[in-house]
DNA sequence: AGGACGCCCTGTTCGC
DNA sequence: TGCGAACAGGGCGTCC
């Protein structure tokens, strides 16, 4: 039992909190299983589960790629301080959360479990490029701090979204991509984003104009909304998405050209030679 | 300062 | 057919 089928981007992250909220907020947590301690960077001994048994996530909310979760209060018996009080998990590229009702059996290449009274919710990462941290405070972690905003509950119009993305001098691409400008958006949001705009992903932002940012700003909310709608499930998503047809010999729904690619960063950019200007 | 690039990691795909 | 090489990429660190 699991959720989601892509790389988790801003989407797939809403997804895994919904998730995340219907299995684990409000259940009294029973156990915690670390099976790979290489999934939390800054991890300090056995504190883990001594701090999280017996008590409740009370509420979740996401940043960016990431996803929050909320303790109930409780103080440290020993120093009469405020236990930590939410947990940070970065999914990676392979990362996901699978839940089993038989606390016994564990899905391959789970690093992490948190075991209730109805089964056990696992976090799964077979090349570990996630992490999960476990802060008092978000401000703590400068990886959270750092996230620009948020597409869609922080940009507000066209300019708005210009006068954001334009601080970059780096191709149009590649500035979606930065999460200190935009906070959520990875490398196949922002080609599906670029396609359904018509944008060449080389673009400068300083070249682009008042309607091109109309249609960027569009597309943007338009692809989160749906992907979201859909529960990033990519085999729903509509047949005019780029999306689907990313890969090799893809081809592009609006016109049937054979897609093009290229090299940004170290990333593959898919995108329409003829569509996108 | 900020952009370019190496690195981490491992399952899958490619090419000889 | 088999096996090694290349590829996939989010985010941090280093270098210029």
């Amino acid at each position: 039992m699991h959720c989601g089928s892509l790389m988790p981007e801003l989407p797939e992250v809403e997804t895994y909190r919904c998730y995340f909220r219907r299995l684990a907020v409000g259940k009294p947590i029973r156990g915690v299983i670390v099976s790979d301690r290489r999934i939390f960077p800054d991890w300090s001994g056995g504190q883990l589960r001594h701090r999280l048994v017996g008590r409740t996530f009370t509420r979740t909310e996401r940043r960016g790629k990431y996803l929050i979760a909320y303790l109930d209060a409780r103080r440290d018996a020993a120093s009469g301080t405020k236990a930590g009080a939410c947990m940070v998990i970065h999914f990676g590229m392979t990362g996901s959360l699978q839940f089993s009702r038989s606390g016994l059996r564990q899905p391959p290449y789970s690093r992490a479990a948190f075991r209730f009274d109805h089964g056990a919710l696992h976090f799964v990462d077979s090349r570990r490029f996630g992490g999960i941290w476990w802060v008092a405070d978000l401000t703590e972690l400068d990886r959270i701090r750092i996230l620009g905003a948020d597409p869609l509950s922080e940009i507000n119009g066209p300019d708005a979204m210009s006068e954001i993305v334009r601080r970059s001098s780096q191709p149009i691409k590649q500035a979606l991509m930065n999460q200190r400008l935009i906070a959520g958006i990875g490398n196949l949001y922002a080609d599906e984003i670029l396609f359904q705009s018509r944008i060449h992903p080389r673009r400068r932002p300083a070249s682009l104009k008042r309607v091109e940012w109309e249609r960027i700003f569009h597309s943007m909310k338009e692809v989160l909304r749906e992907a979201i709608r859909l529960c990033s499930q990519m085999e729903r998503y509509p047949d005019s998405y780029l999306l689907p047809h990313r890969g090799r010999d893809g081809q592009c729904p609006r016109c049937g050209a054979v897609l093009k690619t290229l090299r940004q960063g170290q990333r593959t950019t898919y995108y329409c030679r003829t569509c996108q200007k």
